[in-house]
DNA sequence: CGCGAGCTTGACGTTGTTCAACTAGAGTGG
DNA sequence: CCACTCTAGTTGAACAACGTCAAGCTCGCG
């Protein structure tokens, strides 16, 4: 964690903030009083599993890996840009259920919960935008839950290259941005296997893999371990 | 599915509905005219996963399991009287991710979820106590999420029964209201490991098990091997 | 009395983890 | 430039965890 500063200012803000279009002028301004922006170097906990939420965290740039701690760690998703880290800690339970650390070089607005509350509160659409943001993440996680619990490794881990392909990289050929190990960790399973699942497809023509390239060669047929667990 | 009928009255609602409060009595009176009472009996489907969510389920009486369907259910919750089925469907995706079924006979208010998403667009206090809910429910699934993937059945037998005496009978003592295999569908794991689990502990006398009538012994121990895993 | 659903237990096969040995590449100091 | 070390990745084999199958049991009900 480094490099402290305040924004500029939010009324142009160049990280495009979410919904901030909702506000008025006096409420953004309002905002640069609350918020300051840390940068993040790759591998460093931007918060931590337990603490309290004191903040609302906005990904500004880089990119994240959302997980749970544990004698294993468990992945749960990656953020990009332009994405608030997690709502649910602004008007539930104001403890992180989760830690999250950078996967390369990010900056973070972190902005006062409290002052987003009270915003929150007056601004119905405004609350009724973030209301949204929060529900959607909860379903992501019926389907994440019930993914992990019913599949077998091989289809976990075509979930992973999967999300990787469709919803971080949007590209069928992505360098992958992480271990072999944080890939075992999205996909629930121990380092080794999702090396030897790696191994397999690649021997079955399904991916090709090169260190940290990785290209999806049979789409579909990626699709279908998926399906069937 | 059975009887259908009209509350009398929402103003004096007999059901307790959660922050009814925060609406105006013009307001409660509409939502008579969007609001059906449904009586379920046991073992009936209240709502199906994939369907459209086009109402929200507020449980007036009886309890019901939320559940995913797949080869294998998985019971993520139990819900008691007086508790919002779910939330997040309103403002999120409005498609059920889950399926919904009476543990017994059940009575279930199923009000428009396009009138609720106007009240609540309206009136600010009524939207921030929903949003509330809503992300206390998210976070739940960390913790689900967490003890699924991380822990062997032992923890995860005990952290039913935990969950059955904390949260749901209030009680160290209570009678199951459910099958072993419900039980199992509980803790992610087949009908008979549930029931040899379910035999050491009562073999070590950490519990007492005379059919359905469950009796936690050594609470301080269940909550250890929740803990160890 | 017999039937069926839910429950119980043991034996066995499958899935996934752990351990251990080895390889490849990147950085470091002489 | 080479030896050295460190980390990430790779593969095989032993082992543990868990699910499945099969058989028998119990209890309520027609």
């Amino acid at each position: 964690m480094s490099k402290i500063s305040k924004p500029q200012s939010c009324l142009q803000c160049p990280y495009k903030w979410k919904h901030l279009n909702l506000l008025s002028d006096d409420d953004i301004r309002s905002i640069r009083q609350n918020c300051t922006i840390i940068r993040f170097k790759k591998g460093e906990t931007v918060c931590k599993q337990g603490t309290d939420a004191t903040h609302v965290l906005y990904l500004a740039k880089g990119m994240v890996k959302l997980y749970i701690e544990g004698e294993k760690n468990l992945i749960l998703r990656l953020i990009k840009a332009g994405e608030y880290i997690d709502l649910q800690t602004l008007f539930g339970d104001n403890s992180y259920r989760y830690s999250v650390a950078a996967m390369d070089d990010t900056e973070v607005c972190m902005i006062n919960s409290e002052h987003i509350r009270k915003l929150a509160e007056k601004n119905s659409a405004y609350l009724f935008e973030l209301t949204k943001v929060i529900s959607d993440s909860g379903n992501y996680f019926y389907k994440k839950i019930s993914d992990i619990s019913s599949k077998h490794l091989r289809g976990r881990l075509a979930d992973a290259l999967l999300y990787l392909a469709d919803e971080i990289y949007e590209n069928k050929e992505f360098d992958l941005g992480m271990t072999r190990r944080e890939l075992a960790e999205m996909s629930s399973m121990s380092m080794e296997n999702a090396v030897r699942i790696l191994s397999e497809l690649k021997a079955d023509k399904i991916i090709s893999v090169k260190g940290k390239r990785i290209k999806i060669l049979q789409y579909d047929i990626l699709k279908k371990l998926s399906d069937i667990g």
